[in-house]
DNA sequence: CTGAAAGCGCTTACAG
DNA sequence: CTGAAAGCGCTTACAG
């Protein structure tokens, strides 16, 4: 691989003006020069080494993200998003899946951070007590929800209590006696707002019944749970789930237990990614403004002065009815 | 952020024994100065630049993955056991979504070169025609697909065309007069082979009648195709589906248009992905065997000689029946 | 407008 | 077993 001194060699001038070149800056070059270098880096195929550059500059024009489980639609959408985000932003995104497991997670931290990222997006599979002590040697954090107080991270997030409380709230103006209300694990982001916000849209349904159930978030935990919970006597006439993935499985279980939504069983998912659309049937859900979040999240890395401290920031969910809620 | 100096100086040494301890080698270092330097390194909080050690070492610990579309199922469970297989392996797995666009594809893989990734492995969203002057500076590559020849990447598959017999043999097998195909799009690769096998399965069973169509690898293009097809006049009796992607779209848009699966129209999908497990109903799929095809790969990428040329392996896969080709 | 040189934070032969 | 020093390939003040 040639590297900038071979290329300014052959143009016949320094490195410096190579690197001037390249980055456009800091410093200007004459027309003439410039055209030699560039002729002389197409010749020799010469690409810059980023490592060398990112050593020496200090920055690297890279972000990483960091999720739970690409598998899972929403996190996959949120990728995706970034993606285009960080591209639009000349800066790379590096994706780390943490497979559900803290470690993990931990080590693509770490290991991102090792690499000098730019910044760090985050949505965490540890709950909010292992949260406090995040320590990301300086690097700015966006995680994509609530963070406990006292981190030094930010956090962009729809108001889970507000979300869950409208999505219940339209279940009980379908006339359905009972709400079953299926969450991540106990502890994790979001579950208690999830049931605050079914609980406050209940107080004005006294006769809606409410149970709550937590599996780990996946379509085939959620699955199996159903077949048990919906072969039981007080199956619920509905369920809402706090995320989209675990609606999937409900959607299963369902058919495999011949009841049919929304007629059967209504259901609701949390995310509201796109394959919603073409679920059988399609799936009613709460919607998180994936694009805003991440525009949002690369804004707050890129263009905010970190000592200014962490800022907390609540989006705009909404509600896109489809067939599974009886709509 | 402190440096090895900084750990060397507390711990009374030098940074050639820092380096030497938290890497295990090249050479021995006594018990006490080693206990010295990581009690130094712990107090300090101390992490090894990462860019720093590779642009010395040359070698970063990373392989990039560049997929298509990190929100098709298939492309996300191969980042996954992609992500087990280098954890392993001690390396970081960094992925790349190309967003279905060539350009972008290039540039991911042009940024994971200039960071210097120890291996690229490639999903291309390019035909076989681009894919001849796919250039990679010396980094080896392994693509998950097949090569055009000539080409210096090696590459993992299945046999496209045998399993494509196989699923449509099968089709033939349930009795179904016509069997639709529907591929991604004209010369990416793969879909010759499956139109090829589909018609050796077929040439034994004169009166069963096939027809193709192509889109995108979307679930939402190809259920818009399968609105107009599902509603002709000679809409097929079954769908023999590329991809999975494709599939979920065809039990969309048969539950749209009102006709049961199987027993109106049997789908069978192309990836075999754990979502076939859950869609409503389950999905008949062949099977790849991602696994094998994750481990394979890295270790083509790690242990094999780069100068000894590429090589092709054609990997098994399988079929899975569930209840949407009617067994 | 351009060159010579120091420095980013590591690794690794070279000496001892 | 350990230290002093060169070098990885860039960027960027310092001079001119």
């Amino acid at each position: 691989m040639p590297t900038a001194r071979d290329v300014a060699e052959r143009a016949g001038t320094s490195t410096a003006v190579v690197s001037y070149v390249f980055n456009n800056g800091p410093r200007p070059v004459a027309a003439a020069t410039r055209e030699r270098v560039l002729q002389a880096a197409e010749e020799l195929q010469y690409r810059p080494n980023v490592l060398a550059r990112a050593l020496s500059a200090g920055r690297t024009l890279s972000i990483g993200l960091v999720v739970p489980h690409i598998r899972n639609p929403y996190f996959a959408a949120l990728a995706e998003q970034l993606e285009a985000a960080t591209r639009q932003r000349d800066h790379l995104l590096l994706i780390g899946d943490a497979g559900g497991d803290a470690d993990q997670e931990r080590a693509h931290i770490s290991s991102f951070i090792g690499r000098k990222v730019d910044g760090l997006i985050l949505v965490s599979v540890r709950d909010q007590q292992a949260l406090i002590s995040l320590d990301t040697g300086g690097v700015p954090v966006v995680a994509l929800h609530q963070m406990p107080p006292g981190s030094s991270a930010s956090s962009l997030s729809i108001s889970s209590v507000d979300a869950a409380r409208e999505a219940a709230q339209h279940l009980v103006e379908h006339g359905y006696e009972s709400i079953g209300v299926l969450t991540g694990p106990i502890g994790s982001p979001g579950t208690d707002e999830h049931l605050i916000g079914v609980r406050q849209a209940v107080a004005h349904a006294p006769h809606t019944r409410i149970e709550h159930r937590a599996t780990p978030v996946s379509r085939y935990a959620a699955r199996d749970l159903l077949r048990t919970w919906l072969g039981s006597q007080n199956r619920p006439r509905s369920v809402y789930c706090a995320t989209d993935e675990q609606a999937f499985g409900v959607l299963n279980a369902a058919w495999e237990a011949g009841l049919a939504v929304p007629d059967d069983l209504a259901v609701m998912g949390g995310d509201g990614t796109q394959d919603c659309e073409v679920t059988v049937p399609p799936l009613t859900a709460l919607r998180r403004p994936v694009a805003d979040l991440a525009s949002r999240a690369v804004e707050l890395l890129l263009d905010r002065d970190p000592s200014e401290g962490p800022v907390h920031l609540t989006l705009e969910h909404d509600l896109v009815c489809r067939v599974s809620c009886g709509c």
